[in-house]
DNA sequence: ACCTTATCAGAAAGCGCTTTCTGAAAGCGT
DNA sequence: ACGCTTTCAGAAAGCGCTTTCTGATAAGGT
């Protein structure tokens, strides 16, 4: 069925039709009533392509993730789709597996759809041969009127970001921790690849530095951002032996992974090792014991990533937005199993007073305000 | 950069680019070569839009889905997105936020797209106008090519389809919780209007039957399929009074708001009651108390249900794949705290001794075949 | 009554491609 | 050397719309 063909039936011109239906300029009611009844009658279901071809723009929206099943995207991109949805834009999901060529070769498929704007979430590659090319690509898209924004990818691409409080929140952490009297930490670290986890190690390591605490490199343990590699991670880190009485996952699942790990090896958490993690996914508040956490408000980072996106005018420079950054302290910390031998305090904090472990274990989460920066 | 430039600047025919970019028929290799240069130099990309538009063809598929937030969404949409990565589609993805209008409206915009395939995810509509409106908005797009697949919805569309053991997964989770000597059971059930909530409601009734066990209609609590229907529904029963000994919640997410809602409480799971849910979705292994569920290879649905779509040629008839249905029992279950007098001998799968609770807090997971059916 | 201005329908020109159709050139058999 | 087929480039006709441009008609001003 063409709008040829409900014109005809309708009794008036191509062009009235295409108004009629559209709305775009006034038409008698008579007629665009008839054509709204043809268009029925027929069945009529205009073709995007054409449209998008003829009037050189489309209602599309490309979003660019690592992997949809990972529940932090997954969570994000329920905010996208809400906001998508609330503009009438349809969405082109793209997962690149993270594998960064691919998000280059997604780039140009969505430049190919002519998509609206371009939502990159996830982790930017620390390689800058990638995100050169990366931003090689986005250019000429941007110049060309392309709008695109990102979450948690900054270095090297001028867009619009929504930016998460990964160092602040890694050093907020950290200070909970030492508060907490921990001194002997470990790290369940992502790939080295991800600026994502350069800025969490970097801020968590700075504050224990800043304690007077020292993170030896054998206790930083490198894997992908699974539970998988969280898992294998925590394998390695208690084979080596010397175990801390602290582990930071810089992933919540990566944490999840870990906390299997110890489980399996009789570990018991938080008694005889602490483990928190960051960006506090659904349903880490349920495991065994719950995690504590950075919180980072995902959904509502979607809708954001999408809004600054849609922004009109087009600002002169790049608007960032940070989000953010606050631990949630859950039963899977408590004070280490021997407390050192003198309380010290850190600058910016006293030791804090918590309650006996398992932390909370009533359920009922602590807050900490995310640090003044 | 149109084509026509490309075919300038390269000395050759608009028709010979396009030719050698597609490599549709042969072309001279100096010639192509010389288009292949100067697409590269001009940073050209294809209009997808007049491609589509001109060879009446794209390369995307629609997937609809209840909420991509959903970890059971989530874990299909990623088989889906690899399934289409590996064959070069593009997904358009689309969040119903479980209203049956908005779906159809998805289905008439991804119709428009020239969709490929269509994808649907998720529940049907008990309502039965619900799914007459959307078989007769999908029936036109068959008709003309368009081909539709789905997972866990069958009623009234003859679409080929991945269902899962709803009915059977649920009769042999009943079956198994008969085996530990419950008898005192609750359901925390879904929208009624869905019929993947019917068939599992079914099939643990009618299996609690069999067993000589009745399910009172006040044990049976509704609500939606969120973390917080299931926190409402397990206090709405534990308000009741009248606690059963084990509460099948119909999906794992319910179970977790359930989970949530006893630990609040104060009733411990699974000493005080036991728990099940269905789905397995990623994470509810890690839960405090591993929950008890049937399993279902949700990234495997995902990726069949996109082979069912692009199978060639179209059979005559719709096929089906059935797949799920194992019971995994964790420790979120445990024989009831005050025995039967008489331990009961249900047809067909005699009392199973299981070791004390909380079950297999070792943290092994026990599988059972699905019922042979 | 006449000219100007506003309103709205229709004709037609594309949007950027693919693909059929046409024709030139080359290869081959006899 | 001739006509045959084969190979491959170019011309041109759309694909189904939107949108400018044009023109007809009605309304309004003097």
């Amino acid at each position: 069925m063409t709008l040829d063909a409900v014109a005809r039936r309708a009794g008036v011109s191509l062009a009235t039709a295409s108004r009629a239906l559209n709305g775009t300029t006034r038409v008698r009611e008579d007629l665009r009533s008839r054509v709204r009844a043809a268009a029925d009658q027929l069945g009529y279901i205009p073709n995007a392509h054409a449209q998008a071809l003829a009037s050189a723009s489309s209602n599309t929206v490309g979003l660019i993730c690592h992997d949809v099943g990972d529940p932090y995207f997954a969570a994000i991109a329920a905010g996208v789709m809400r906001a998508a949805a609330a503009k009438d834009l349809l969405v082109m999901l793209a997962s690149t597996f993270r594998e960064p060529a691919r998000e280059i070769a997604y780039v140009s498929t969505l430049r190919a759809q002519r998509a609206r704007a371009i939502l990159l979430i996830g982790s930017g590659f620390q390689d800058r041969s990638w995100e050169r090319a990366l931003a090689a690509e986005l250019d000429p898209y941007v110049r060309a009127g392309g709008r695109v924004a990102v979450v948690s990818r900054h270095r090297s691409l001028r867009a619009d970001a929504v930016l998460p409080e990964n160092h602040g929140g890694a050093a907020a952490l950290a200070r909970a921790l030492l508060d907490l009297g921990h001194r002997e930490f470990a790290v369940l670290s992502g790939p080295p690849s991800l600026t994502t986890v350069a800025d969490r190690l970097a801020g968590f390591q700075e504050e224990l530095a800043r304690g007077g605490v020292e993170l030896p490199p054998e206790r930083i343990v490198r894997g992908p951002f699974t539970r998988e590699g969280g898992y294998a991670a925590a394998r390695t880190l208690l084979a080596r032996g010397n175990r801390p009485t602290c582990v930071f996952a810089v992933t919540d699942v990566m944490a999840v992974g870990a906390l299997a790990a110890f489980r399996e090896q009789g570990v018991r958490v938080p008694e005889d090792i602490s483990l928190a993690g960051f960006d506090d996914i659904p349903l880490v508040r349920e495991l065994s014991p719950p995690l504590t956490t950075v919180a980072l408000p995902l959904t509502a980072m979607g809708e954001e990533v999408m809004a600054l996106a849609l922004r009109e005018p087009r600002g002169p420079r790049s608007r960032v937005l940070r989000v953010g950054g606050e631990v949630v302290l859950r039963a899977s910390v408590a004070p280490p199993p021997t407390p050192p031998a003198a309380p010290v305090t850190v600058p910016g904090g006293g030791a804090q007073q918590l309650s006996a472990s398992p932390l909370n274990a009533g359920g009922t989460d602590r807050y900490l305000g995310a640090p003044e920066r």
